[in-house]
RNA sequence: GCUGGAGUAGCUCAGUGGUAGAGCACCUCCUUGGUAAGGAGGAGGUCGCGGGUUCAAUCCCCGCCUCCAGCUCCA
C-alpha cells in the first residue's frame, strides 16, 4: 500500500503524496494556513473527511469553510450534534434520517416522551457543551451483517431494515464519544467546528415520510462556520416573518381568507387592483402576441371530464354536483373547455396555430393540512392560454412562449429566472419519436431565449401527455419559486377528436401547447407581496399616494388635490383627519404609500403640493400636474 | 388526510371555576401643529361552534370547525 498517488489540485498542479495519506497531512504540506482552515476534502467530486486516508488518484481540492459544499458537511455533522444531545436527555430514543438541508439540517426522532417547544432550548445548551468537548468524528467501516448488528446492539431499530438498501457493500459508522451512527458522512473534523448553530422548530414528521407508518418528532436548526453568517440568515427568517403575505395582506387591506371558505381567497379592493394591473400586463402581451382570449364556464358535466381523462387521474381533486339528474363537477383545469372552443368548427392548417388565452378560476379539493394563505388553494385564476399548432411550429411557438415570459416576470421585477425541461416519463402516451422531437424543440427554444447553459434537465419527470419546461423566479429573499409551465400535449387533441385540413386537404390531428406565465393569480400575488413586502412599484401599488393637510383649514384642498389625482387616472386618497402631519406620515408609510403629498397653508395659497416619496426624499413643492406627469412617466415605465 | 400547537376587542396579546383587561387602531372633544407616534374621553367582546361536568364554565372534559408548523432534499 505504499503507491504513489498523483492529486490534480484546483490550480492545474500536480502534487504527488503516498496512497494512505489523509486529507490533513496533504493540507498541511500545502501550508499550514490551510491546515488550519481544511475542513474537508473533496476527490473527483466526493466530499472526504479531513482524516480519510486517500487510496486514489484523480483532482482534489481542500474544502475551507468558505466553499458551500463545506457547509453542507458542517450541517450534516450539526445533524449528528443535535442525535448526541438528543439522546443524553432522552435516552432510549431511536433515531430516524438526519441530513443537511438547503438551509440548515434536521433530524426525526422516535423518543419515549415527546419533545416540546420548551425543550429545544435545553437541547441546544447540550449541543453546545459537546461542541466545547471537541467530539471526533471517527468513520468505522463495516459489512453489512456488522453493520445490523451493531445497530441492534446500540438499539437504532429503524435503521436495521435500511442496512440492506444500501447499494454499497461498506458500511460506515461515525462514532463521537459515546455516541455512534451510521452515516455516509462525511464530517467536519470535530464537534468544536459547529460552534454557531440554532435549533429552530420541533414538528411531526413521519418515518420515511409514510403517513400509514411510525409516527416521529423533527427537529429543524441551522448552522454556520461564523456567527456572522448565522446571525444573517437568523435576520433573514426574521425579514421573511414581517414580509409574510398573509400579515401584510391584512396590514394593507388586500385580501382575507375566512373559516367559511376555506381556500377560497377574498380579494378586497386594494387587492384587486394588484389582480387587475397584472392582468393588464398579461393582456398587453396577449394582443401583441396574437392570441384571443376566452371564458369558458365553471361547471361543467361530467362527460367532459371522462373525455379528457381528468375524471381517471384527478377524480379525488375535483368537486362534483348533480343538476337534473345529471353529474357536474367544477373544472379543475380550463384545457378541455378551450377545447369544445376549437372544435365548435372546423379549422384550416392556415389558422394555425391557433392561441387561446383565459384568465380561467379553476377549483382544486387541496387537502386540507396543505393550505397556505395564497401560496397554496383551492380555488385559483390560472393566465392560461391553449395554442392549437403543428408540430413543426412548435419551437417557434415555445420561443414566443418564453419570451412573453422573459418580459412578464421582468415587468414585475423579477430577472432571476431559472428553467427545467422536463423529458418523457415511464408511463408517457404517444409515439416517442414524436416526444424526442418535441423535446428537441423545446430545448431549442430555451437555448434561443438566453437560457442556454442555464436550463436545467429533469429527466422521466415530465407529464404523461407530453414533455414540459417549469420556470421558476428568485424572489428578493433569494427563495425560488415555480410560476410559469409550457406543455407539449399529444393526447388531448386527439381524445376530443381535434383536426384541421392541411394543405394536403386532409385531416389532421394539432398538437396542443398549454401555457400559463404567472401561474395562479393568487399565488402570483402573495409571491409578489412577499418579493415588495407590501411595497409595490408605483404602477402596482393600490394606493399611490395620499394627500395628506397639515391642518384641518386644508381639509377642503386636500380633498380636491385628491379628487384632481384620482381624474388623472392616480390612486389617490386624503388624509384630512385632525392629526399632525407627522402622525399622517406615519400612517401613510405604514401603508407602505408611494407617494405623500403635503398639503399646508403654503401649498393651498399657492395651489401646490408638497411631495414626499414612501422612501422619505423629498421632491419639493410642485403644481399637482406636474406631480401627475412624474408619476405617470413612472407607472408608464412600471420602474 | 396525519402529528403537534393555537383560537379572548379590527390587530398584537394578558387573564380567571363566580358572566373580562392592556397597547395600537376606531369615534368624540381639546389642540391647528410642516415631513415616522400631541392630549383627554368614549365606544367596542355569545372569550371559534356544539355538547357534557358543576349551584356556576371563557377557564375542566368530549366532539367539531378554522388557523399555524411540519409530513422521504436518503444510512
Amino acid at each position: 500500500m505504499s503507491s504513489q498517488l498523483e492529486l490534480r489540485l484546483p490550480d492545474g498542479s500536480i502534487r504527488q503524496v503516498a496512497s494512505g495519506t489523509t486529507v490533513r497531512q496533504v493540507a498541511a504540506d500545502i501550508g499550514p494556513g490551510l491546515a488550519k482552515a481544511a475542513v474537508a476534502g473533496e476527490l473527483e467530486g466526493t466530499v472526504v473527511e479531513i482524516d480519510r486516508p486517500l487510496e486514489s488518484s484523480g483532482s482534489f481540492r481542500i474544502l475551507t469553510a468558505r466553499d458551500g459544499d463545506a457547509l453542507h458537511v458542517l450541517r450534516h455533522s450539526a445533524a449528528h450534534l443535535l442525535a448526541m444531545a438528543v439522546l443524553d436527555l432522552f435516552p432510549g430514543s431511536d433515531l430516524g434520517f438526519g441530513p443537511a438541508t438547503e438551509d440548515g439540517f434536521y433530524y426525526d426522532f422516535k423518543t419515549p416522551t415527546p419533545i416540546l417547544e420548551e425543550h429545544l432550548e435545553k437541547i441546544e445548551k447540550r449541543m453546545k457543551e459537546i461542541v466545547k468537548e471537541g467530539r471526533s468524528y471517527a468513520r468505522v467501516a463495516l459489512d453489512k451483517e456488522q453493520a445490523k448488528v451493531r445497530l441492534g446492539e446500540i438499539g437504532y431499530e429503524l435503521k436495521i431494515p435500511h442496512v440492506d438498501e444500501i447499494p454499497e457493500d461498506e458500511i460506515t459508522f461515525y462514532d463521537s464519544g459515546s455516541f455512534t451512527d451510521m452515516c455516509e458522512g462525511p464530517h467536519v473534523p470535530d464537534t468544536s467546528w459547529i460552534e454557531h448553530i440554532k435549533l429552530l422548530s420541533v414538528s411531526g414528521a413521519y418515518w420515511r415520510g409514510d403517513a400509514s407508518g411510525i409516527p416521529m418528532q423533527r427537529i429543524r436548526g441551522t448552522a454556520f462556520f461564523n456567527k456572522k453568517d448565522l446571525k444573517a440568515h437568523l435576520e433573514r427568517i426574521e425579514q421573511a416573518k414581517l414580509r409574510d403575505h398573509r400579515r401584510v395582506g391584512r396590514e394593507m387591506d388586500l385580501f382575507s381568507l375566512h373559516a367559511e371558505g376555506p381556500g377560497f381567497p377574498f380579494w378586497h379592493p386594494k387587492g384587486t387592483v394588484l389582480w387587475n394591473e397584472l392582468e393588464g400586463l398579461v393582456r398587453e402581451e396577449l394582443r401583441a402576441r396574437g392570441y384571443g382570449e376566452v371564458r369558458t364556464p365553471a361547471v361543467l358535466s361530467d362527460e367532459l371530464w371522462r373525455t379528457s381523462g381528468h375524471y381517471d387521474h384527478f377524480r379525488d381533486d375535483m368537486y362534483f354536483m348533480d343538476i337534473d339528474e345529471r353529474q357536474f363537477a367544477v373544472k379543475p383545469m380550463n384545457c378541455p373547455g378551450c377545447c369544445l372552443i376549437y372544435g365548435s368548427r372546423p379549422h384550416s392548417y392556415k389558422e394555425l396555430p391557433l392561441r387561446m388565452a383565459e384568465f380561467g378560476g379553476v377549483h382544486r379539493n387541496e387537502m386540507s393540512g396543505v393550505l397556505h394563505g395564497l401560496l397554496r388553494v383551492r380555488a385559483f385564476t390560472q393566465d392560461d392560454a391553449h395554442v392549437y399548432c403543428a408540430e413543426d411550429q412548435l419551437e417557434a411557438e415555445i420561443s414566443d412562449m418564453l419570451d412573453m415570459t422573459r418580459k412578464v416576470y421582468a415587468a414585475v421585477g423579477f430577472d432571476d429566472i431559472k428553467t427545467r425541461l422536463a423529458t418523457r416519463p415511464e408511463d408517457a402516451m404517444g409515439d416517442p419519436a414524436a416526444w424526442e422531437r418535441s423535446e428537441k424543440a423545446l430545448a431549442s427554444a430555451l437555448d434561443k431565449n438566453g437560457f442556454e447553459g442555464l436550463w436545467t434537465l429533469a429527466p422521466g419527470e415530465g407529464a404523461f401527455y407530453g414533455p414540459k419546461i417549469e420556470v421558476h423566479v428568485t424572489d428578493a429573499l433569494g427563495r425560488s419559486w415555480q410560476c410559469g409551465t409550457v406543455q407539449v400535449d399529444f393526447s388531448m387533441p386527439a381524445r376530443f377528436g381535434l383536426e384541421y385540413t392541411g394543405s394536403d386537404g386532409m385531416k389532421h390531428t394539432p398538437v396542443m401547447i398549454h401555457r400559463a406565465i404567472l401561474g395562479s393569480m393568487e399565488r402570483f400575488v402573495g409571491i409578489l407581496i412577499e418579493h415588495y413586502g407590501g411595497k409595490f412599484p408605483l404602477w402596482l401599488a393600490p394606493v399611490q399616494a395620499k394627500v395628506l393637510s397639515i391642518t384641518e383649514k386644508q381639509a377642503d384642498y386636500a380633498t380636491k388635490v385628491a379628487a384632481d389625482l384620482v381624474a388623472a387616472r392616480i390612486r389617490a386618497e386624503a388624509d384630512v383627519r385632525g392629526d399632525k402631519v407627522g402622525s399622517k406620515i406615519r400612517d401613510a408609510t405604514l401603508e407602505r404609500v408611494n407617494y405623500m403629498v403635503v398639503v399646508g397653508g403654503r401649498e393651498a395659497e399657492a395651489g401646490q403640493v408638497d411631495v414626499r416619496s414612501r422612501a422619505g426624499d423629498r421632491l419639493g413643492a410642485m403644481s399637482s400636474e406636474d406631480f401627475v406627469a412624474h408619476a405617470r412617466e413612472e407607472i408608464r415605465n412600471r420602474a
